[in-house]
This record gives structure tokens, sequence and C-alpha cells, in this order.
DNA sequence: TTGTATGCGTTATCAT
DNA sequence: ATGATAACGCATACAA
């Protein structure tokens, strides 16, 4: 397992360490003759670069952490794919970390991250304490996505929620809907924001009377069991605006398990737009989250503070969309209030 | 962004460097005086190991590589979990990299943790050449996981996709069918065997003169289309078992888009029994793989090539079970061949 | 128990 | 264009 050094390429090619360092550098002061010379010394001794090595002496990593809240959450994963495309395209390397839905699990890889000194960190969805996270942007730039903030010191990218749930609400009021119920995301990434939107647009509607929310926790299980709640009270709600498709899937099936036709009979809106909503057999209305864009802006913010060493702080809104599909329809006459 | 070092905490605490190094390392032999002289420098610095140089002083990284063939496909990232709490008990951290569902994507990753001298690496449904990944067991201990392997230089874990593709057919077979449609996963890990379980088991039924394949990729969309071309033969199926759940998926969509019902009409069987298919709304009829033993597997054979130095390969294999849910049923009479 | 000195595999500065 | 050589931040024999 003993990897072969810089010294070994040098003595095979009969020339400096420091020759051998310009080489695998991409250097533009050497000849071609040793630039070759190395080079197949290299090959042949099957060199790999110590990053460790290279990173500690430069004191740049060239690697950018991204920490994500859920690993199986559709969402994160699906925002890695802009992250890594823009990355790529910059010239750096994407490590990727799971926080295990947890505070501590994400803060456990933001110390990792740190400890290894990377260029820079991207969390999204996080839900550990604002404050843990300004404290690590002092040792490197850090910004988080689909997460709202308004510090002083880190960027973030994120979702106008607020509008974003309005549009759910909008949505199902166009369709003769009042009785509209929220199924919230609990103390996640975008929860809070979700619901208050849902209370805003409920509000000016005139039906405030008719707010109702269960708690959940953005995943399928606790979509399930909240709409058991809003199904067991005296009055059933026409629709349920759920925080997040997963959940949004698991009220889905609660209510076709009460028998009920969805969305003849109840009207279900996500919030999201993953992957899981646009399967066709599912067809979720839902909210969509521009997700490769989160990302690209995401790595933007990076590279402003790393190459344009900006230092003031930028907060992107960016604006959702609703994505109209077949768990959403006109209140039926005979279920109206 | 200049962090502290341990030679400021030494002299911080008024003690030598070496000695800052032995409470880092926790080492036993400090008195507690010193050790909480320097633990209270330490903390009033902010100071925090740079993993770079202790990993190139020590030569070791206590860190693991996981290679991902695709983040999005929930069978990979249910693996997971296993890996990661086996390696949080025996303290490794685990960094994650994205292999975008491309031989070269997983390449890249695999060089790049190779180059970090991570002291293993665990390849989840790799789909690059085992040569190249031979290659790089030299550097450092190497099992794959989600896919098959007969090398003699790394370790593997993998499910036992023949017998279970076969339990996929006896499944519908017990049921009545006979037209038994297989959507495969092309040059995806386990596709093959997979395949060739679907095939044994026709032929041992004495349905060899049934066996269709249509041709899919591992994704909703390739099982969609997959479906389509079985739908449009002559000799409709009654029946299809597709290679993973995600194309299952895909191929219930299109059997429902030709208003067909499932299961009374065509019945479908997936395989991985992923989160998806244990969603309530699709409740997908599949083969299990066991994947928190998988990992768990992969996690225990890397760890005794690390510390108990074994050097010989195993290839591991576990049982896959039925799981009998909603989308496969008794053919009905009037649809027998 | 604590301190000194050397090396880990690079980068980078300064000569030549 | 190429070569010495001093960092980089830490671990680790070895000495005290």
């Amino acid at each position: 397992m003993a990897q072969p050094t810089m010294q070994q390429v040098a003595e095979r090619a009969g020339v400096s360490l420091a020759l051998v360092s310009l080489v695998m550098r991409q250097a533009p002061n050497v000849s071609d003759y040793r630039r070759q010379l190395v080079l197949e010394a290299a090959a042949e001794l099957g060199y790999r670069p110590n990053v460790l090595a290279r990173n500690l002496a430069s004191r740049q990593t060239s690697t950018i952490g991204v920490v994500l809240n859920d690993i199986h959450n559709p969402f994160f994963a699906e925002i890695i794919d802009g992250i890594q495309a823009a990355f790529d395209e910059a010239g750096y390397r994407v490590l990727i970390g799971n926080g295990k839905r947890s505070p501590s699990g994400e803060a456990e890889m933001i110390e990792t991250f740190l400890q290894f000194r990377v260029d820079g960190i991207i969390s999204a969805g996080a839900t550990m304490s604002m404050s843990s996270i300004e404290a690590a942007s002092e040792s490197t730039k850090i910004v988080v996505v689909g997460r709202s903030s308004r510090s002083q010191l880190i960027d973030s990218v994120n979702t106008d929620d607020v509008s974003g749930a309005r549009m759910a609400v909008d949505h199902l009021v166009e369709l003769g809907h009042h009785r509209i119920a929220h199924i919230d995301g609990g103390t996640g990434a975008g929860a809070e924001a979700r619901r208050r939107g849902y209370s805003e647009a409920m509000t000016d509607h005139g039906l405030s009377a008719e707010i109702v929310t269960a708690g959940g926790d953005f995943t399928e299980s606790g979509g399930y069991l909240a709409a058991s709640e809003l199904l067991s009270q005296s009055n059933q709600p026409t629709a349920i605006f759920a925080a997040n498709d997963l959940s949004a899937a698991g009220a889905l099936h609660r209510v076709e398990d009460a028998g009920l036709i969805v969305p003849d009979d109840v009207s279900i809106v996500g919030y999201d737009n993953t992957a899981l909503a646009a399967m066709q057999h599912l067809s979720l209305t839902t909210v969509n989250q521009p997700r490769d864009e989160l990302g690209r802006l995401a790595v933007r913010f990076v590279l402003e503070r790393l190459r344009d060493k900006r230092t003031d702080s930028v907060h992107h809104m960016v604006a959702p969309t609703l994505v109209n599909r077949k768990t959403s329809s006109r209140l039926t006459t005979g279920a109206a209030t």
C-alpha cells in the first residue's frame, strides 16, 4: 500500500524534486523534454499526488464539502446535481456528508469538513442552529441552501417559501376549497415560512376560521399520521396542503385508506416537486422549488467569496411555481360547506 | 480564516508541542493538570486539529470513502445507513461521493478518495470495470457492494440476485401466470444476474417459450418505455418482473396509462424493496435486498483487512426474500393463455 | 510525565 | 528552465 512519492519520481526521471512538482502542477515554464521524462516516470511508478501533503503545503484544498440534512430526501439529493455540475466547471471536487436528519449529525459533518480544511461548505436544509453555522463560518466560506437566514455572516439561497405556500392555498381556493388544512414540517428547514404563508393566505381569503395545522416532520410516515389526525376531526378538510412531497405522499395514502378518492373527495398539494411528485403514478400537484438553480446559486456564492473576496453577506430568494397535476381538483358541490 | 495551530496552543498553555499532541490524541500518560491547561488553551483559541497534517504524519486517515453509483437511487442511499452506523462505532468518519450513474464518474470519485489517502473505499453498485477497481485496490482496501465479483483481489458483498429473480418468477407462476416478461437493468450492477435468474426460472417452469425481455436501465423512465414495448406486442404479458423498484414504478404507470388495472390485468414485481416500494400508495410487490446488512457486511470486510490484516478475498452473498404487497395477484381465468 | 528532534509528501521562495 | 531548501501542521521515536 506504500505509495510512490515525488521523490521517487524525481530519481527515476533524473531530475529534481522541484521539477516534478512543477510538472504535476502543470506549470508553464518546463521544457517539453523534461516534462515527458517526468510524466513517463510517474506513469511507470503509478504515482498519484498526495492531496494531504499538497493541501497542507499550499494551504488550500480545492475541495468543497456539501452536508445534506438527509440523504434520503429526494429534495436534498436533487440539489446536489446543480452543485456538482457548477463545481466541476470551476475545478473543485465535492465531498458529500450525510447529516442523518439531526442537528448533531450535521454539526459532526461540518466539523469533519473543517478539519479537512475544505475551501468551502454548502449546507442543504440545515436544521442546526444558525449560531453554530456562523461559528463555523469563521473558519471557511459557508452558504446555506434551502433554509432562510438573515445572518450578517453567511450567504443563503432559498425559495420564497411564504409565497410558495400562498400559491398552494390560492390554487386550492380557486378550485372552490374552503376547508384547507396544512400538514407542516415541524422544525425542518422551511417549515416555518410555509406555515406562515399558509396562514397568511387563508386569512387573506377570509378563511382564518378554517386554519387547521397538523404536525408533520417532512417524512412519509409523518404525513400519514398527520392526515389521520385531520380526518378524525368533525370538520374534515376538503383539501390538504402538505409542507413537502414526502408528507403529501403519506397523506395521500391515508386519505385513500379511509376510502376517499383523491382528488374527488380530498385534494392534496405537496411542496418541492421532487422526482417523487413527478412520478406519474403519484402525479402530485405541488409547488416547485428550482433545485438545480438553488444548487448553482449556492456554488456561485461560495466562489464569489473565494475568488472575488466578497465579504458582505447576500441572501438570495428564488421564486417557486405551482405545478398542477392530478391530486387537486374543483370542489364538488356536494362536499361544500 | 487562519486557523490556530498546536504550536500556538502549546505556547499559550506553556507546554511543549508534543504534549499538546498527546492531549489531542487522548493519550493516557498525561497529568490531569497539564491536560486541563492544554484543553483550556485550545478552547480559548478555538483550536481544531488539522486533519491533513495529522494524516500526513500518521500515515492514516481514519476515513472511509463511499462511492455511490447514483445518489438518487434510493437503494444506494439506503445502503449508506448501515455503512455509517457501523463505521461510527468503529471510529471512522465516512465521506460520500456521487458517481453520477456513469463509470467515469465513479472512477473520478475513487481517484479523489485515493488522493486523499482514505483508509478504505466502499463502492456501491459500481458499473465501472472490475479491472479498474482492482487497480485501485493496490492503493487501499476496497470492497464492492451490490455488484457480483469473483475477483481474487477485492471483497464483495452482494445479494444472491439469481435466486432473487427466481423468487419473483416463482411467485408469479404460483399465482397462475405464464406470460411473464422481464424489464432488465441493462448494464447496471446486478442486472445480468437478475436476467439470468429470470431465464432459468422460466425454463425450469417449462416456460422458456414465454421468455421476453425488454431493455431498461434501472430508472423510472426506462421502465416506462420498456413497458410500452411489452404492451405493444401481440402477446401481452400478464405479469412483469422489473429489475428494480424504480423501473417497476415506471412500468406500473405505463400499464395504468394503457387503461389496465394492476394487479387485476397485469401483475408487477419489482426488486430492491426500497422505501419507494414500501410507500403505501405504490405498495409494490418486490424482492427485498437487506440493505442495512449489505452495508454492515461491507464495513466488516474493510475492517478485517484494516485491523486483522486479512489479505485473501472474500465474497459474501446474502439471501433475498420476497415481499408480497399489492401489485401482484392470481391470474384471472379470462386472461389465461 | 514531559520535551527534543526528525520526518510525512508537498508547495513555494530564492538562487542559479 | 531547473535545483536547493525552508515551510506546512502534526505524529512519533527517543531522551530526559
